[in-house]
RNA sequence: CGGGGUGUCGUAUACCGGUAGUACGCCUGCUUUGGGAGCAGGUAGACGGAGUUCAAUUCUCCGCACCCCGACCA
């Protein structure tokens, strides 16, 4: 993408209504906007970034057998009724309109009913079992308060999965698979130093539900970490019984603050009794289908990884996620040489297949650079004279700052 | 939802009960060109409403918006 036909600009400073870094940060280098408290816009770079996020945990669902969906938006009050959620005494963040005929209807929050609802009518038998979907999705939440720029907002994209089987083995199959794919997605985003599965609560059929924490100073969370076994304890779940069910001491434990980037439910049969989801087994019994939840917030996790890898130049976006790989830097001024230079190694690089941010904008090279430490792409291409009379441009890790000459074959091979 | 705070050009800020200033941005021109350039000229602003006052951007009240702390958070 060339620079110049990009049209959001980089600021100097933050909009003074924001003090949550990720957010600071995501504005000043053009990557959103924000429409109103806890609801922001993407823009091109910053889509492009929610998209990189979603191929990697697309991968990763796909590979443990789940199949995308796209469920609605507008949601039934009467099947929400049927759980007994469509109640704002019982769920706190509904936005609610009504149709023009006068029939309510909701903003989804979660997906839980109606994918469940919708699976009555395709899951009948002992056959058709097991079945995974998930879903991207924006939710809308009516938080009382939205805070900590992208990562608590009113408006969000969240990937949520669900997982039908016909009994506790199958589903604890599928479960455990899943938290194995979930610490892939944080592994492959760059977070998984720091990412810990976390026990929570469970709620009426489990003991303990999971939560993805990562540590950072921006967390809303509190969580207990053992840091050797690689686990940590939600708030509400450290006491003494189920730290001896775990097998850890109180005392090797810290306390650190996290983001919950992911958490994962079993729901058992209760909300399959609710909605009438049910199959027949091979004695032609009626049962109820196991029911598993799984959650990663997508934008969240965005905002997780601004938060935790950005220095005081700006972002620093690992390749995983990075809108680009290269940011190539003209610094061609009046001369055309150089700019033709660059030109040629743009179309190379994208001809080969890498994706380029080419800043080919009439800028000098001070505000090249700032720029480009803000937007934060992993490695800047510098292109100057330097360039033209020794033929090796230079190579510039954004992470580390480390300099290196390469000819343009070997970016090429890169 | 309880508490606290803030609303001034596009952005960040200053001052002030009596002519709203600065920087960046943006526009024009010239110069400059490897870490947010210089000069000159230009553009653009008091959240909305009511009240107090000779006079309100400034004081008061109401509304709206936004931020922070808490509560809440499948």
């Amino acid at each position: 993408m060339r620079q110049s036909s990009l049209f959001t600009k980089t600021r100097r400073e933050a909009p003074k209504d924001e003090l949550a870094k990720n957010a600071q940060l995501l504005i000043r280098a053009g990557y959103v906007h924000k429409e109103m408290a806890g609801v922001y816009a993407y823009l091109p770079l910053g889509l492009k970034v929610v998209e990189r996020i979603k191929e990697i945990v697309r991968e990763e669902m796909e590979a443990v057998g789940a199949h995308e969906l796209l469920m609605t938006s507008l949601q039934s009050k009467e099947l929400w009724e049927k759980t007994d959620r469509w109640d704002d005494k019982n769920v706190d963040v509904w936005f609610k309109s009504e149709l023009k005929n006068g029939s309510e209807v909701g903003f989804g929050w979660s997906h839980e009913e109606p994918i469940t609802e919708l699976m009555t009518e395709y899951l009948e038998s002992y056959r058709d079992l097991p079945a995974f979907v998930y879903q991207f999705q924006t939710k809308l939440r009516n938080e009382l308060r939205a805070k900590s720029g992208i990562m608590r907002g009113r408006e969000f994209v969240m990937k949520d999965m669900y997982s039908y089987t016909r009994d506790e083995e199958a589903h604890l199959k599928f479960y455990n698979a899943a938290i194995q794919a979930y610490h892939n997605v944080f592994m492959r985003v760059g977070l998984g130093e720091r990412t810990y599965l976390t026990f929570a609560s469970g709620g009426a059929f489990t003991q303990f539900s999971h939560e993805f924490q990562t540590l950072c100073d921006a967390g809303e969370d509190i969580i207990y970490v053992h840091k050797e076994k690689r686990l940590a304890v939600n708030k509400e779940v450290l006491t003494p019984e189920v730290l001896a069910q775990l097998d850890i001491k109180r005392e090797d434990l810290v306390e650190e603050k996290a983001v919950e980037v992911g958490n994962i439910f079993s729901f058992g049969d209760v909300k399959s009794q609710q909605l009438g989801l049910t199959y027949r087994d091979e004695e032609g019994n009626e049962k109820p289908v196991i029911l598993g939840s799984y959650g990663i917030g997508i934008t969240r996790l965005m905002g997780t990884i601004v938060e935790a890898f950005a220095d005081e130049k700006g972002i620093v976006w690992p390749e995983s996620v990075s809108p680009f790989a290269y940011h190539l830097v003209s610094l061609a001024g009046n001369d055309a040489e150089i700019a033709a230079f660059a030109e040629g190694l743009y179309e190379e690089l994208t001809d080969a297949g890498k994706s380029v941010l080419y800043d080919d904008r009439d800028a000098r090279a001070g505000e090249k650079f700032a720029d480009a430490d803000l937007i934060g792409i992993p490695w800047r291409i510098v292109i100057g004279k330097e360039a033209l009379a020794t033929g090796q441009v230079e190579l510039v890790h954004r992470k580390t700052g480390e300099v290196t000459r390469v000819g343009r074959a070997e970016l090429l091979q890169r």
